[in-house]
DNA sequence: GCGTGGCACTCGACTGCCCCGAGTGCTAAT
DNA sequence: ATTAGCACTCGGGGCAGTCGAGTGCCACGC
């Protein structure tokens, strides 16, 4: 009994099983894939798999179902990955190119991805951690209140508003403005404290209060708290007619809305050297999740990665193309933030 | 056979099937509803109501169930709203108090509506339009990219890159920002176009090509197409165990991810007295949410209604529960925004 | 030792049948 | 106008029987 045979035999159970949502049987499984062994055979090989904890049978007369370790197996095998049709290509880029600003472009990338992958799509915005910044813009809205607006490289911008104690020096903001944007402009955001301790210093004591003020605001738009966004579309897929998961996707949907948990989800993965990340069913390690999978990729301008994308959708999914569609998006996405 | 009864009859039909997802017959209505009549009198008021079309049998031997038609009339005569507790009450304040920007306002906003009401919640981002301008900004990037950022009252801000064909006159931009706000802050965006026409006749000539861009830009931000955002939370509502839906959940799912729908369901909804808006099953006009009711409400600052928010779930919801929820979150947002 | 044909066995899916009960509509009585 | 009584309808649940897909195992041949 060949261990290249049994590989082979897993390969068609996943593929034919994603196909037609029905337990696979020996039989179907020979016609189907021309393997050249008679049904017996290929029932010796799957009990064998069985043994390993490769498939299972939901019950004793009916076909094999991969498990997830099954699937785990069956993912490690894919090499190759199956390149983009060229229509589908200039179509990505095309409507990835006509976004207006950051929103914009974060918006398409998930609703393409979606489209795409014809699973849940989600899309971390880049993270202000690891961007730089581009500028720091402050104004002054009446004379009590003055509106910090802090502009990253990746085009991301926070706002916000201080509310001041006293009245406001008209003279200090041009001042404070330039030495902030010549001490902050161009630096990662997670390399700024230091410098900007420095800077208060700076300034006549008078003025330090603002400063600090100021300082505080930035810094604090930069803690973990606040600072990720992520953004999901295509939950309708998860309603797709041959409904995938055992019960409701109550549980799923829940997860979903959950942004720590899908933040998690993406920041826990590995990529592999491919640069895409997968995570199958319980190696999500949350319970809605236990019927999903998880494709995931970095993104991010000139090759570091500032956030990750992926796609969410049932166990049972085209592996193969979700990774393509995955991996695809999230090089265009780098390409469009870069330029 | 009084028509007060009927009317009583049928509220209590609504209010039965509401709770217990049943057919509610003509025996359990004189019971649970303690009317002083006899189930026969009960059957004769429920054939004259389903003459009249408000309520309607499955199938033959059970009982009465309320049509959309029904639900109107029931909803119509919904006098009271019934006030929120004060913990509620308490729990809203703290919890959008707590916002740092508009983007964390609005999120907050959709997923307490959705916790508050039990189902898909919808707020859209405060019209841009409507909106009037707080401050225009001019931020060069290197001398061949101009960043112009827009804010409102309302703390949206949008921003829209410029690449120049020529090299930027560092010099003309602190003129042109200076002058834009002068002519353009305090007024609503939509009034701005004759104002800014005029300006860009005060530049000089060298100028006028820059200024036309950056007054182009502004504008085409204001145009339909990109300015209005919605967002959406609480889908997993929708899943909920005792399943709602004729079939899947998977049409709504689809009508709730697309903008437009969203937004011409949220537009086209005219306000009743009390500031609230109900559109029942086939009023909505779009096949996937033919079972679907929503609850909608305009906010905004000082009583001049710059978006508008609301609840999505089966018709068969808890329409007093939802109407007092909807109404309470846009009234803390408008006053959140107005402070 | 590996592959194969044959065969008995298991068990879910489907079908037809029956019965029960909830709920109705109608009629006649008050 | 209300009510009691009654015949009628029809969906749902329980039960038995059949069908067929698919398995596991065994004996045989190369």
């Amino acid at each position: 009994m060949s261990d290249d045979r049994r590989l082979g035999v897993l390969r068609a159970i996943v593929e034919d099983y994603v196909q037609t949502r029905e337990p696979v049987g020996s039989r179907v499984l020979v016609e189907r894939h021309n393997l050249g062994v008679s049904p017996a055979t290929i029932r010796n090989d799957m009990a064998a798999l069985e043994d390993a904890g490769y498939i299972a049978q939901p019950h004793t007369s009916a076909g094999r179902v991969p498990t997830d370790k099954g699937y785990r197996l069956f993912v490690d095998q894919l090499s190759t990955i199956k390149p983009l049709s060229s229509p589908e290509r200039r179509a990505i880029q095309h409507f990835l190119e006509d976004a207006v600003d950051l929103d914009d472009v974060v918006d398409r990338s998930v609703r393409l991805l979606a489209q795409l992958t014809q699973q849940v799509a989600i899309v971390q915005y880049p993270s202000l951690r690891r961007s730089a910044l581009r500028h720091l813009e402050l104004v002054p809205l009446g004379d009590r209140r003055l509106l910090v607006v802090i502009i990253t490289d990746t085009g991301r911008v926070e706002q916000r508003t201080l509310e001041l104690d006293e009245a406001l020096d008209e003279q200090v903001v041009p001042e404070l403005r330039a030495r902030l944007n010549a001490t902050a402009a161009g630096r990662r955001l997670v390399d700024l404290t230091e410098p900007l301790a420095r800077l208060e210093e700076a300034f006549a004591p008078a003025d330090r209060a603002l400063v600090h003020r100021v300082i505080t605001v930035v810094e604090d738009t930069l803690g973990e708290a606040t600072e990720e966004r992520i953004v999901m579309a295509g939950a309708s897929h998860l309603a797709r007619s041959g409904t995938d998961f055992t019960g409701t996707i109550r549980p799923v949907l829940e997860a979903l809305e959950e942004q720590v948990v899908l933040l998690r989800l993406l920041t826990e993965m590995a990529d592999d050297s491919a640069g895409v990340a997968v995570r199958i069913g319980h190696e999500n390690r949350h319970a809605g999740l236990a019927e999903t999978s998880v494709v995931a990729a970095g993104y991010g301008a000139d090759g570091n990665a500032v956030a990750r994308l992926g796609a969410v959708g049932p166990t049972r999914m085209d592996y193969a193309g979700t990774i393509a569609s995955v991996r695809a998006v999230a090089r265009y996405l780098s390409r469009i933030l870069a330029g």
